[in-house]
DNA sequence: TAATGAAAAGGACAAATGTCCCAAAAGGAG
DNA sequence: CTCCTTTTGGGACATTTGTCCTTTTCATTA
């Protein structure tokens, strides 16, 4: 993680349209943290140092399971809200978050938080906005859960990771035991899926790639569901 | 439902540790809305009309899915906000709520919520809080119910049941079809399991009633997943 | 009381998923 | 290049869960 001394660019990030009803004051005692690929952001069980908002970037958000596994929660884009919980809770960090391609944050310091912003309605509101939409969509990832095969959860995993993918990136994992890991079964299920997948001519597999040849299929899968 | 005109017991209600620090005014423009047992209080997809403080009670959030079935979201007793995601994404009523017991809430109209409390920082704050603490459990739930098999949920389902019934009360359901909805699978299914708990002498079922004989081993089948 | 219909019980079978294991392939380190 | 480790691929089998049906039980009402 670098921390990035540049003015403009956090004005420029504070002038997000969600933001700047929130941070009107000229003077922001904000950084910017800057994660690399594949660098981890926070690591479930430690204790937060302040709220952080992504700006940019993507980040992958787990959790891990009593087999000790990592399952996926969700991938978070721009503007996302990481910290609500723990600070408000005053609980440890609960999910792991892993910068999935390089990721900015605006980084605001717990104390600032307690003494200005916890008094700050347009803060306040936004958050409360950020949680109860977050509670919808776990919500409904919830009950899903509970009834999507495996089939539907990779279909989901699949167009999730799609859109995430910026132009001219490729996938980024293709590595089956994380993914198997991330949907929460076993690798060799997921082989299982993947083959009549791949024998129906849905995707395609050449080595340590998953090349998905009927979007259409996958997404009619998929059933709506998404990881994020 | 019944509309109590009692200041005395709109008082003593407000004066809940929860409540007192956000409601300190005299002037309380809220009701107290009555439900009685098995009354149904949100019917999913509605429009709310305001913000719901469930005072006493006990109530049922469940959620309908494409076979039509109900599956249960969680239990909720004193004190739980409802209305809280409706109001601030502005949807329609996201889940239904049925009260298992005579349940009492304070009712603010929304109009109330939108012009006062939304700029009202003790409000927010509490209102956050809620939010934040059912983000964190629901999204616990969420990654067991990924990975909880129907034994434990049936287990969990009589642990949350138990913990919530009132002395001399009995069981709200033994109604076996219920259940099964509720918990996500079929009433065979859900027959096979028990069948096998009454084998091992955990449950007895006599016409018309579980009757649960260990209460620890069922405690450790949940493993300590829990509806509310 | 007899007829009727809903709920419970459970047999038979199929599909989904997990466990265990082993062999082949691919990547790294020396 | 060779040896060793990790990953992949997949066979064989067990467990969990769902589907489809039939029978029984129980409660209700004509």
């Amino acid at each position: 993680m670098q921390i990035i001394q540049d003015n403009v660019l956090c004005t420029y990030y504070l002038n997000h349209k969600e933001l700047k009803k929130v941070f009107t004051s000229e003077e922001h005692p904000f950084q910017i943290r800057r994660y690399s690929r594949n660098e981890v952001v926070f690591e479930e069980g430690e204790d937060i140092d302040g709220f952080y908002i992504q700006v940019s970037g993507r980040t992958k958000i787990t959790t891990s399971v009593i087999t000790g596994k990592a399952l996926l929660l969700r991938f978070c884009s721009a503007i996302s809200f990481m910290g609500d919980i723990e600070l408000v809770q005053k609980v440890p960090i609960q999910s792991h978050v892993t910068a999935v391609e390089d990721t900015d944050f605006i980084f605001i310091d717990q104390t600032y938080i307690y003494n200005e912003l916890m008094k700050d309605i347009a803060f306040l509101q936004q958050l409360l906005a950020h949680a109860t939409y977050k509670l919808q969509t776990c919500t409904t990832a919830s009950r899903i859960n509970l009834l999507a095969s495996v089939e539907t959860r990779f279909a989901s995993y699949l167009c999730t990771v799609r859109n995430g993918v910026s132009f001219g990136k490729e996938i980024q994992t293709a590595n089956s035991m994380e993914i198997a890991s991330l949907i929460g079964t076993t690798t060799r299920h997921l082989n299982r899926i993947m083959e009549k997948l791949v024998f129906d001519k849905v995707i395609e597999k050449n080595k340590k790639e998953i090349i998905v040849i009927e979007w259409t299929k996958i997404e009619e899968l998929s059933g709506g569901l998404r990881y994020e």
